[in-house]
DNA sequence: CCGGCCCCCCTTTTT
DNA sequence: GGGGGGCCGG
């Protein structure tokens, strides 16, 4: 079914290389070649940073195929970012001329499951459009699951278990693998069970969240061996990128795809391991010799991006590490210009100082897009950009906030989600009232009652409630409009919803003349007549103009889109910020968000015991979390070409207080011969230091910090488990037990019998149609009711 | 039901 | 410094 006979590779045993080199092969050096041209078997590419890693990459590609050792929709590529993908996919298509359709399955692990889970939904409950839920979805969730658990969400907050789940799942485990030991560590042990509980509520509105994307093809693939031989017979190779980042499950993953042939190749880095807290494994890339015998092992050690002394001082920090697979990285650039430190005073003068810098490079014929300021943590890009506002340069903020997860937008995609798939009870909980439309906590509470009673999507169960006299007239007539609305607009989008549809399918209904909007113009209907436009427009506060733009722009983004369902797999998994490229710029993110990327400046800000290493990763993690944030400091350095400035601050305002810190440790792990200590500082910390370090202990303010956090938690804590303990009665259903099931009514109701109703209290029973039943009140009159909401008895 | 106020806790890093 | 939840008053 997936390869037609006729696409089946060329099996000649050992394929002619071209009698002259190929373009494509023709600027590696010996290592490079080596990599990209050992096709068969498994080969781990140990690709140090700026050692030309893409460019073999691409050029191993490029020989697979015109080799024909395989067809490009023959060939697995996975790397772990959009970027990456996006990139590689630029250079293979250059490459081949552009002819070969661009290769299907090269993608983000992530995208390349949710495109094979598409296929086999079914066989994990779900349906083939199924939605993918972000985090935020993913809290909302867990948080109504905890709290239905009658547990105390201060106590054992959905964040956590969130994270628990996310591990378990990067591990491979589903709920029932999870072991009692495991799921002690949330609730008293209910983690599992409740693991279980968010599992269900997941299929039951058709969705999945990004750790099930692998997670549910690895169960397939263990459980269906027809379905694994179909995607083995597929793929005649196999390609990973940043191997060192894989966790457990895309091991696993990796592994069946690729036996019994073991065609695969592996890039990776293990002193750019930087993801263990998401689950990543180094051993799996420390093992690989192990795990696939015969493995030959190439390494790339010619760096063709930094110059000497930047070099050098990567290396020297690095040093510091143990159990490293051990590389060397030369090059022949030169030594160029030292690693600069800079001691600063504060968190201002380091946006300052960082700034003049930039200037300085401007003014002197340098272009903004060579500089990237690089930070451990996303809070620090607040400082610069109050800066660089009040200079008026020009920056952007690559990660932080992404397009797609700001609020306008999520409400927006909300509403196209629920059109596109009613069963969408996460959607409807996030727009049932937004704007405000008098369906507040009560309503909506209503509503999710009769839903669970009957088993129905919200969506469904509120059209039902508007017959009877559930709600108050106010709210009945407003949620009236919001499911009129629904019907309304599903009608505008004529068959291109539910169901799953291919590009092609929709193309020809539209062209067939159906009345059907594009994504597009449905969006803008959909917030106009929502009324979401008038909400924005009748706020005067600063933001909702941005909003409003914000929302323009999604429409200009959904113009790509030719189906609802095509755009709402690539808001979840593949749309990333990288917009607007107007004109040059300085850019700003996290060290993660800058692996793979290199600039001539760069400057790395905040290098503070407790910043950086992260006094978090530290508590938490010990030595090897110590490892890590090393590796990410060589990261850091090793993303400058030309010149690296290493900024530290004395003082620095930490949730609002100001803190005192001394420079990281890493500072001092640079070699002193690479590295050229700023002497111009204006009160810095270098300085600051020399005074203050001869003092008894320089960690006792870090120390009195933590301790003082220790004892603001404790109480507050106490407080919370206190109360919790005392049994807030928080009643979720503490009225009768009115249980139906299905869709039909009770039957144990007759005409003529005395029942009783939460809001109307007692009352006759007049009428039953289905579950719906009309009662004479002996206080409210007549009403019409759902059967599940009265009681027999009081 | 909604808005405003106060208090708490907080932030590593991302598909 | 800032967001979210809880509580109170129109």
């Amino acid at each position: 079914m997936f390869s037609p006979p006729y696409l089946s590779p060329v099996t000649e045993s050992s394929p002619p290389l071209p009698a002259e080199t190929p373009a494509y092969l023709a600027h590696l050096n010996p290592a490079q070649l080596e990599a990209a041209t050992t096709l068969d078997g498994p080969v781990l590419i140990l690709a140090g940073a700026g050692t030309g890693k893409t460019a073999t990459l691409t050029a191993r590609l490029a020989h697979l195929i015109a080799t024909r050792r395989a067809w490009p929709s023959q060939i697995l590529a996975v790397t772990f970012t959009n970027k990456a993908a996006r990139e590689m996919k630029e250079r293979v298509a250059k490459i081949t001329g552009g002819a070969v359709d661009n290769m299907p399955w090269l993608g983000t692990f992530h995208s390349v499951c949710a495109r094979m889970l598409r296929r086999h939904a079914e066989l994990v409950g779900l349906q083939p459009n199924f939605t993918i839920i972000d985090t935020d979805d993913q809290l909302r969730l867990l948080k109504q699951l905890v709290e239905a658990a009658q547990i105390d969400p201060k106590r054992w907050p959905p964040r956590a278990l969130a994270g628990l789940i996310d591990q378990w799942k990067n591990k491979g485990l589903t709920a029932s693998q999870v072991d009692a030991a495991d799921a002690q560590a949330y609730a008293d042990g209910k983690g599992a069970d409740l693991y279980a509980q968010y599992q269900e509520r997941l299929k039951a509105v058709n969705a999945c969240d990004f750790g099930d994307l692998l997670l549910h093809m690895l169960t397939i693939f263990k459980s269906h061996a027809d379905v694994l031989e179909q995607w083995r017979d597929r793929f005649k190779y196999l390609m990973v990128d940043e191997y060192q980042d894989t966790n457990a499950s895309q091991y696993e993953w990796l592994r069946l795809l690729a036996s019994p042939e073991n065609n695969i190749a592996c890039v990776g880095d293990d002193d750019q391991s930087i993801y263990s807290w998401r689950g990543a494994d180094v051993s799996n890339i420390l093992r690989f010799e192990r795990d696939f015998p015969g493995a030959k092992i190439v390494r790339l050690e010619q760096n063709y991006r930094s110059t000497g002394h930047i070099l050098a001082a990567a290396s020297g920090v690095i040093a510091h590490n143990s159990g490293r697979l051990g590389k060397e990285l030369w090059t022949d650039a030169g030594m160029g210009e030292k690693v600069k430190v800079l001691g600063v005073w504060d968190g201002p003068e380091e946006a300052r100082r960082i700034a003049e810098e930039i200037e300085n490079h401007v003014s002197k014929g340098g272009s903004l897009d060579d500089c990237a300021i690089l930070v451990r943590a996303q809070h620090q890009t607040r400082e610069f950009e109050e800066r660089f506002i009040a200079i008026g340069m020009d920056y952007q903020i690559i990660g932080g906030f992404r397009f797609y997860e700001r609020a306008e937008i999520r409400d927006a995609i909300a509403y196209l989600r629920l059109l596109a798939s009613p069963q969408d009870d996460l959607a409807f909980d996030r727009i049932i009232n937004t704007p405000k439309r008098g369906l507040g906590d009560k309503a909506v509470a209503t509503i999710h009652q009769y839903a669970r009673a009957q088993g129905l999507p919200l969506l469904m169960a509120a059209a039902q409630i508007l017959d009877t006299d559930e709600l108050t007239p106010r709210a009945r007539n407003s949620l009236s409009r919001f499911v009129g609305d629904f019907a309304r607009w599903r009608t505008l989008m004529a068959g291109t919803s539910a169901t799953p549809t291919t590009g092609d399918d929709n193309r020809q209904l539209m062209e067939s003349g159906t009345k059907a909007l594009t994504p597009s113009e449905l969006m803008q209907q959909v917030i106009e007549e929502s009324g979401y436009t008038a909400m924005l427009q009748a706020d005067k506060s600063a933001e909702a103009q941005g909003r409003l733009d914000n929302l323009a722009e999604l429409a200009r983004a959904m113009e790509e889109y030719e189906t609802l369902s095509d755009f709402l797999e690539h808001v979840s998994l593949v749309m990333d910020n990288d917009a607007n490229k107007a004109g040059e710029r300085v850019t700003l993110m996290t060290i993660h968000a800058a692996k793979g990327l290199e600039f001539p400046l760069v400057f790395l800000a905040g290098w503070e015991e407790g910043l950086f290493p992260s006094q978090r990763a530290l508590d938490e993690g010990g030595n090897a979390s110590l490892e890590e944030e090393r590796r990410l400091a060589y990261v850091a350095i090793t993303r400058a070409r030309r010149q690296a400035m290493i900024v530290h601050a004395a003082n620095r305002r930490i949730y609002g207080q100001w803190t005192s810190s001394i420079p990281s440790r890493f500072v001092d792990e640079l070699p002193a011969e690479h590295v050229e200590s700023d002497q111009t500082m204006s009160g810095g910390a270098s300085l600051w230091q020399a005074q203050f370090q001869p003092l008894e202990d320089p960690f006792a303010h870090l120390a009195a910090a933590g301790s003082n956090r220790a004892s603001t938690r404790g109480p507050g804590w106490k407080r919370a488990s206190s109360r919790f303990e005392k049994g807030e009665q928080r009643i979720i259903e503490a009225k009768g037990s009115a249980v139906s099931l299905g869709n039909k009514g009770r039957d144990d109701l007759q005409l003529g019998m005395r029942v009783f109703h939460g809001k109307f209290g007692y009352g006759k029973i007049e009428a039953i149609e289905g579950n719906k039943l009309e009662i004479e009140f002996e206080k409210a009159g007549r009403k019409r009711v759902l059967d599940s909401f009265v009681s027999l008895e009081g």
